[in-house]
DNA sequence: GACAAATTTTGCACACCGTGCAACAAGAGT
DNA sequence: ACTCTTGTTGCACGGTGTGCAAAATTTGTC
């Protein structure tokens, strides 16, 4: 027998209301973030914006900083589904490149942005981050040592998962500093980043001239 | 008039005392760790076994957790003076590789890798010790900035760096797991995976073969 | 040694955090 | 309508982190 219980496209009213209920926590969250400032806030302040009670908020979140990563994780999820995408045959090192560079185009970037300079004037933001990325560090590790875990040692997959991840979050934070508003060409801007740092990656490092931009070398800050 | 106050070698009697109430904590915060567990004890129970008051502990610290990332930043401290010590007309990429293999010699070292095994049952702790890996990055990367500024970009230096950390974080990480005692052979263990992992970013990943250990070769690709 | 200045330690108060628990409400299935 | 399952809420409680001002300690000077 059909099973027509389900009104609200595949998803049922419960898990419709978990999405909800965190997106509306998250949002409350990086809302006061950019109005009062980042760890200026408490708990019972995002609470009261999001409609829910204080304990409800614990059950979604562990920390008030940990709110504000969910977008860094959505930035993960479209990277992984990116990279599933990809033909299996292509090079490793090209599928990276190119699921790290796609994500580009991703909304919200520049919310990223204001996030990675959110990070310098909280540490426990900066922390949660940190922990972001790790997690992230950790799925793709996975996700590659179940595409390639029987031709490649488990040591070279997450020196290389490690290495890609670093170059991107140094990508990104000279993006996030160096496109301060949101300019027309963000996505652009990024995504030249990125390819430029893994370029270096995948070279070695070894010519230390290659640039982003042609920037007059810095005379001693 | 001469300074005779000096009694205790170069170090007035406030310096000590900061020292070793410093020591005294962190050394405290690490029995207790290994005793009953990471995050399984109260500043309170540090403060009592060191025999300061609470008040001073956060004097010295922010939280618990960053009382256990002091070994880790005096890891960072040894590879930036041996760093320094290394001659300047060296290629970059040597030099990086020698500091950072020649810091396995350092005293407690099986002390770090207990303290990274703790990480995996306390996320606080994993946070504070990410925190103190990156400050360790910019740190370093400002050594090189102040060395190598003229002749690399400052992406290239912050990129470089952030993948030789990641790198010797992973090789670490693998150490730390897999050498779970206190080996006899610990040092050269930790400084074998840093060589294989720090000589795979230098060939740009380009072997997936690379092993630390003879393991079932499969030469694939 | 006594005195004053500088610095550190300490106790205290207070707002906030994070969690176990049990009552309650709401969606799901029959 | 009834029951089962799952999510929300209020409450209580121990722990955290910080501002503040009063001791206590070190340093320099006479």
């Amino acid at each position: 027998m059909l099973k027509a219980t389900n009104r609200l496209g595949s998803l049922g009213r419960r898990e419709q209301n978990k999405i909800d209920t965190r997106r509306a926590i998250a949002d409350a969250a990086f809302d006061l973030a950019r109005n009062v400032g980042p760890g200026a806030f408490t708990v019972d302040q995002i609470t009261e914006r999001a409609g829910v009670s204080r304990r409800t908020f614990f059950n979604y979140f562990p920390s008030a900083q940990d709110a504000l990563t969910v977008r860094m994780d959505l930035f993960i999820d479209r990277i992984l589904s990116t990279f599933e995408r990809l033909p299996r045959d292509e090079p490793l090192f090209d599928t990276i490149i190119r699921a790290f560079a796609e994500t580009t185009g991703m909304e919200g970037l520049s919310q990223h942005g204001e996030l990675f300079r959110m990070a310098d004037a909280d540490p426990d933001l900066l922390r949660a981050q940190l922990h972001s990325w790790e997690r992230a560090e950790a799925r793709i590790a996975e996700a590659l040592r179940i595409r390639f875990g029987s031709t490649a040692s488990q040591l070279y997959l997450t020196a290389l998962v490690g290495c890609v991840m670093s170059c991107t979050k140094t990508a990104m934070r000279d993006w996030a500093v160096h496109t301060p508003a949101s300019a027309p060409d963000s996505g652009k801007q990024l995504e030249a980043r990125i390819l430029a740092v893994l370029t270096m990656l995948r070279d070695g490092f070894a010519d230390p001239g290659l640039r982003i931009a042609p920037d007059p070398p810095d005379p001693g800050s």
